[in-house]
This record gives C-alpha cells, sequence and structure tokens, in this order.
DNA sequence: TTATGTTGTAACTATGATGGTTACATCGGT
DNA sequence: ACCGATGTAACCATCATAGTTACAACATAA
C-alpha cells in the first residue's frame, strides 16, 4: 500500500537532533545523522522554516527551534511536512455515477466518515509533544 | 501528499451497491457506477472475495455479500484492499546513524506513536459499519 | 455442442510522488 | 576575498496507481 512518507520521521528524527544538541546543527551533520543527502534535509528544513518550528541561518549555519519542545507536538510536524493544501488521508474516487443511489451518495457520504478517521489519528498525534519523544531516548 | 488509494472508496462503493441491488451485480454493471474500467472492479473485487467478503460467480456472474451489512465495517475493507504484509501506514526512514543518540532511538520510539496514531485511526474506521452508511443515502 | 456473457489475470502504459544526486547562486563570518 | 553553510533548481530512478487491451476459463442457454 501507499505510506506516508518518510519526510514525517525524517522531520521528527531533525526536530529532535536540534533539541537534544547543544551545538549548532548544521544540515551536514544532521544528514549524518539520518543517513540521507543533506539537500533532503535541507529540503525538510525549508518546510519546517515555513512552518514557523525552526530558524536556519543562512550562511553562518545551524538551526534552533523557535518553540520548546514540549510545545511542538507530531501533529505539528506531520502539518508541516505535509505541507499541503487538502491535507486529506483518503482519496475518494471521483465522478461517480449521479444515476445510480450509491454513485449519487458515496462521496458525500463517505467522506464524513474517513474524515472522522483522519481526525482520530491526528487527535493522537496531537498528543505527543517532541519533549516527550526525546525523554524516552537512552 | 501521498494519499490512500482509491481501492479503498471504491471497494466500499461497490460492496454498498452489492448490499442495495436487488438484482445480482456484475462488474460491468459496478463499474458503471463507480464510473471506471471494469478490470478494476474485477481486481478490487478479488481482493474482497480474498477477505472473505463477497461471493463471486465466475461464468454465471454477480456478486453476493457473505456477511449482513450490519457486519461489514469499514476497517475490514480497508484491511481487505490493503491487503499487504505489514499495513503499516507511516514509512520511517531506514538505518539512521546508530553512532548518535537520536539514530540510535528515533525508530523505535517513533514507531510506537505512530502506531499509535494509526490504531485510532482504524478504530474509527471500525465503527462504522456498511449498513449505517447506506442508511444514510437518499 | 456451440454461442454468449461473465470472471480471472497477465501485460502494458501514463501519471505522479518520492528520495537521491549534482550543480550553483547566495549568504555570513573570519 | 575566502570558506563553509543554506536555498533551490534540475535531473533521475524507482515505485504505486489506475486505466487499458487481450485472452483464457467458466457457467448457462439455445
Amino acid at each position: 500500500m501507499k505510506q506516508i512518507s518518510t519526510r514525517f520521521s525524517i522531520a521528527v528524527h531533525t526536530l529532535s537532533l536540534i533539541a537534544v544538541s547543544p551545538q549548532d546543527c548544521t544540515g551536514d551533520f544532521i544528514a549524518g545523522s539520518v543517513n540521507t543527502n543533506p539537500v533532503v534535509i535541507r529540503r525538510i528544513m525549508g518546510m519546517l522554516k515555513k512552518a514557523g518550528l525552526v530558524d536556519v541561518r543562512p550562511g553562518v549555519g545551524g538551526a534552533t527551534l523557535l518553540k520548546a519542545p514540549d510545545e511542538i507536538t507530531l501533529l505539528d510536524v506531520y502539518r508541516a511536512v505535509n505541507a499541503t493544501e487538502e491535507n486529506r488521508l483518503f482519496r475518494i474516487h471521483e465522478k461517480p455515477n449521479p444515476a445510480c443511489l450509491v454513485g449519487r451518495n458515496i462521496e458525500q457520504v463517505l467522506q464524513t466518515e474517513l474524515r472522522d478517521a483522519q481526525s482520530e489519528m491526528e487527535r493522537r498525534l496531537a498528543q505527543t509533544t517532541l519533549g516527550r519523544l526525546i525523554a524516552k531516548f537512552e
């Protein structure tokens, strides 16, 4: 099946690293910890910056959190990297046959249910903060 | 972002149609209601059949539900069409650097949270039955 | 038996998201 | 001016998706 992009987990990794590191984290340093290409990190950092979660200093290098780890939830990160307009987890097939009872109703009825389901997931993501996550590292 | 395949919504549409139709539903008939190619329907019907939700009669044609609409939840359908092994909604980047505190812990810690979030979503899907969905059609 | 209409699949295709990569402009401090 | 960092554009290989054509297998009716 189609899974949610690793952008999300990489973003969480990135923020965690910034949170626990005493020194400034450069993109290359983070890339080394995540084990990927620095450009991938920069792209994600750009999204986190746009979402107001981090401040990145061009030229000099390094990133810092703009909120306390306890003020950043997984949902914040999730939203930041999905960064899209709609943000609907489920896709529904388009243009079903309006001449059919089911075709006429399915979109509306199903959408309500699926949005609720997505909300439940997001509610759970909102319950975990970066601070709580970091506290579990050993 | 990457969304969950329309296979799911098409499967729900398909089952709904079978449930509300007095006559037998052929793949072509369902395809007409969903507004897609019959082969797409047959593929999904194959998954629903494998999951024990429907019985499809080869040759003669037509499909029937193997359970009452009130006994089929959206989660059943979701599981049927995702039909994969792992069934993990979230992907986590692989092989983070074990020499780093974050890299060493992120996978384990994050996985717990994400699995919980997925469970919340699935719990909500399990609360809606096909019967309840159909009852909302007008 | 043959014809008809259906299901079951294989195979091919176009599309779009993803994630890695190279390249280079720009920035800021030494 | 130099150096190392960020910010992006551009390109690419890979993969899931969903539509399509084609055809074998099947069940029933004539």
